[in-house]
DNA sequence: CTATTAAGTCAATTCGCTTGACTTAATTAG
DNA sequence: CTAATTAAGTCAAGCGAATTGACTTAATAG
C-alpha cells in the first residue's frame, strides 16, 4: 500500500538472531570474566546447561573457544573451564592522522599482532590510499606467516581519523579537507576486500579503552581524548554512541562560554595544536614526541603554563561531561607523551563539584587511560571485532 | 567456580525473546506509519508473510490491533490494513512537582483518557503519597467506567519528578529533599499494585515528545526542558538515555564557564526559578501561569530582559548539545505559558554555528515542543507504555 | 477473456532452546 | 569405608516460532 514514503520499521528476528545473540553473549562473558565453565555460563546467561553446551561446542568448532584442564573444587563433578582463543579472530586497524598513518593487526582479545606505519601526504588521498594499501598488505602477510587460516579469520578493517565528518566548510588544512571529501571507505573496501568501518579518533580511543583498557566491562564511560585536536568518545549503555551523523563527542569546536561568536573553541585552548602554538613548535618536526616528553619530565615552565590553562578548560569539560552523561568514569587519554598527560591529569585536580561527586563510587571520577601512540589504531581494529562478536541490539535484527 | 565475585554477563535469549521482539516491532511499525497491511509489515520488518500473519492474529486476539476495511488498490488481491487499538492498553502517569501533583491515564497511542490534580505538601512525602494514591484511585475508577477490562490492560505507573536524584546534600528546599529520601517507588507500588518506574521531569518530557510530539519516530533528539529548573531529556538510538545513575541530562547544575567555583550554574540564569526571582514573584502564587502568559503576550520589558539573558545561555546550551550529541533535532519545551516559550525560542535565534548547521537537514535544528502543562504527566505515563510495547534490546533478554 | 500481479492461507519443515531423566565424579557425614 | 549429597554435564524427546513453497483469491492491464 505505502508506495510513496518508505515504511519506517525495525526489522524482526528469528532463531538465527537468537543464536547469534547467544553466541555473542558467551564470548562477552568469557572476555569479561576469563575462563568459565559451561555451568557458570548457564547461570550467568540464564540459558539452560544444554543450550550452553551446544553453543560452546559450536564455538569450539569455530576455534573461538578452547577447554582448559578440568578443575576439582568443592563437591560435585569437576568442571571444565573454557576461555577465548586469541587467535580465533583478527582485525586490522588503521589510523590516519594528518602526516602519518599506522596500521595494526589485533587478535580477538585486542593484542597487537603486527604493526606498520608510514608518512602520508596531507592533500593527496588517492596517493595516500596506495600507501595505506601497501601497509595493509604488509601486515596481512606478516599475519599469514604467523597463523594459518588467518585470512578466513579476518573480520574487518576499522579506520580512525580525525573528525568531525561532513563539515560544510573545513576551514583548516589540519582538518584534512581532501581526505574528508575522498570516498575513503569505498576505496579501502575495494582495495582490501574487507568490510570497512570508519570512526573518529576519539571514538577509536574509547573503543580501545573498552576492549583492553580502563573501560573494560564498564557500561557508561566517556573517554576524553587530547590529540592534535580534542574530542570525546562515548560509551553509553555498553556501546559506542556516534550520534545522528557520526559526530557525537566532537567537542573540539565547542565554544567555551555563552557569550557568543567571540568566545573560543575548546580546541584552541586545550589540544596539542594549542600547545605547539604556545611553544612555537612545528607539529611536523621530527622527534617532537620525545622532545615534549623531555620538557614534561623537566616541568618546563612554558609547558607548565600551557598545562595550567588547558587543565582549567579540561576540568570544566569533565564537569560538563559528568553533568550531561552521568557516566561511571571519565578517562583521559592523549596522543601526548605519558609524562605530559600525567601533568595534565594532576593539574585538573581538584575536580569541580558535580553530581559525580558521590560517596559510594566504585570507579574514580577521572582516570588516566593509555597514552600509547598506537592506541587509536588498536581502537580502530577493535571496532570490527566488537561488531562481529559483542552482543548488541543490531546483531539480533535481520538487517543493518 | 566463581563463587566470590558475581559473573558479569548479559543474559541470553530464546524463542520467547524473538516473539516478544517481533510483536513489538509490529506495534512500533503501526504506531509510526498508521495502518499497514500484513504484506506491508512483512516487507518492512523482513519477516515472512506467514510470520506476520500469525503475529497479527495474536495481537488482534489481545485486542491491540484491529482490521480495517479491505482496500482495492492496483493489481492483486485487496489488502486489509491493520491499526493500533488505542484502548488496547493504558498507563498511569504521575507528575510530582513541588507543590502540585498531576495524574493522567493515557492509552496505547498516548491520548489522555482521564486526569486529576491536587496540591502536595513539599516536606511530607508520606502524607503526599496518600494524596497521590487518592488521585490514582480516582482516575482508575474513571477509566474503569469508560472501558471494560481496563484493569487488565493497565501496564504500569510512571512517575516523573524533578531530579537530579541521589545528591549528596540537596542544598535547597526546592530540590525536595524529603521526597528524594522517601522510598517513593516502593510506596506507590505497594499502594497501587502496579509496576512503578521513576524518571526525572526532562526525561518524561522527552518521552512525551517521542510518543506524541516532535520526536515521534526520531532516533536522535534532545529535549531541552525549561521548568522550575532546567534539564535535558536524551533520546539516543531511539531510546531514552538515563546515564549510569539515572541523572543524565541534569544540566541545571552545569557551570557556565571554565573559570571554576565562582561561575554560575545554568539554572540560576535560565529557568523559571530565575525568572520568578528576576520578577520578584512567589512561585506558589495562584494564577501565576496566567499572569506570566499575559506578561509574555504584552512583551513586558522586565520579562523581555530575562528572556534576553536566558536565551543567550540557552542558545549556547543548544550549541553544546549539538556539538556533544550530534542529534537530528533539539526540542525546546517548557512548563511556562506558550507565549513565553515562543519568546524564548525567538530570542535564541540566530543559533550559534555548530556541526548541526549542515545543508541537507530534514528537521529544524531547534523547534518548539509542547508547552502543555500536562505534558510531563503524559510522558511519565508513556514510559510504561514504551517499556511494554516498544522494541528494545532489553525486551529480548531473559531478565531485566 | 486471459495473463499478470499481489495479498494472504495452508501444511509441512526446520532449527535452537527447553525439559527432565540420567551419568559421572567429586566431597561430606556417619 | 560406605552412603548421601552436591554439582557438572549429557541424552533424547519435545516445543514453538519462523520458514518454505505451493496454493487460493481477487484485483487490474492488455
Amino acid at each position: 500500500m505505502h508506495d510513496i514514503s518508505p515504511i519506517r520499521a525495525k526489522s524482526g528476528t528469528n532463531q538465527e538472531g537468537t543464536s547469534a545473540h547467544n553466541r555473542r553473549v558467551m564470548i562477552e562473558a568469557l572476555r569479561l570474566n576469563g575462563a568459565l565453565s559451561r555451568a557458570d555460563l548457564a547461570r550467568a546467561t540464564q540459558l539452560t546447561k544444554q543450550a550452553v553446551s551446544n553453543i560452546i561446542e559450536d564455538l569450539e568448532g569455530d576455534g573461538l573457544v578452547v577447554a582448559l584442564n578440568a578443575v576439582r573444587k568443592g563437591r560435585g563433578q569437576p568442571f571444565t573451564p573454557y576461555r577465548l582463543v586469541p587467535e580465533g579472530a583478527f582485525a586490522i586497524g588503521l589510523q590516519i592522522d594528518r602526516h602519518l598513518t599506522r596500521v595494526v593487526v589485533v587478535d580477538l582479545v585486542g593484542k597487537v599482532i603486527a604493526r606498520a606505519e608510514a608518512g602520508l601526504p596531507l592533500d593527496e588521498p588517492s596517493a595516500g590510499v596506495d600507501i595505506i594499501l601497501g601497509l595493509v598488505d604488509r601486515v596481512r602477510g606478516e599475519l599469514a606467516g604467523m597463523f594459518s587460516q588467518s585470512e578466513r579469520r579476518l573480520v574487518g578493517l576499522g579506520v580512525a581519523m580525525p573528525g568531525p565528518f561532513g563539515l560544510k566548510n573545513p576551514d583548516n588544512k589540519w582538518m584534512m579537507p581532501a581526505w574528508q571529501q575522498f570516498p575513503l571507505v569505498e576505496a579501502l573496501a575495494a582495495g582490501t576486500g574487507l568490510n570497512v568501518g570508519l570512526q573518529n579518533d576519539a571514538a577509536a580511543c574509547a573503543t580501545a579503552e573498552r576492549i583492553v583498557g580502563a573501560a573494560h566491562g564498564v557500561d557508561h564511560a566517556v573517554c576524553l581524548y587530547v590529540g592534535y585536536g580534542i574530542a570525546a568518545g562515548l560509551i553509553l549503555n555498553g556501546e559506542l554512541y556516534s550520534g545522528g551523523h557520526g559526530n557525537a563527542g566532537e567537542v573540539g569546536m565547542a565554544l567555551l562560554s555563552p557569550s557568543g561568536p567571540g568566545s573560543t573553541p575548546l580546541e584552541h585552548r586545550a589540544s596539542l595544536a594549542s600547545l605547539y602554538q604556545h611553544l612555537g613548535l612545528d607539529p611536523t618536526e621530527r622527534g617532537l614526541y620525545e622532545k615534549l616528553g623531555a620538557l614534561a619530565l623537566a616541568q618546563d615552565p612554558r609547558v607548565m603554563g600551557w598545562v595550567g590553562k588547558a587543565a582549567s578548560d579540561l576540568r570544566w569539560s569533565v564537569h560538563l561531561i559528568e553533568t550531561i552523561f552521568d557516566p561511571q568514569t571519565v578517562i583521559l587519554t592523549s596522543s601526548a607523551p605519558e609524562a605530559l598527560a600525567r601533568l595534565l591529569l594532576q593539574a585538573m585536580h581538584p575536580l569541580l563539584p558535580s553530581i559525580a561527586d558521590r560517596p559510594a563510587r566504585r570507579l574514580p571520577r577521572l582516570q588516566l587511560g593509555t597514552t600509547d601512540p598506537w592506541a587509536i589504531a588498536v581502537g580502530a581494529a577493535a571496532e570490527p571485532i566488537s561488531r562481529a562478536f559483542d552482543p548488541r541490539f543490531s546483531a539480533i535484527l535481520k538487517a543493518g
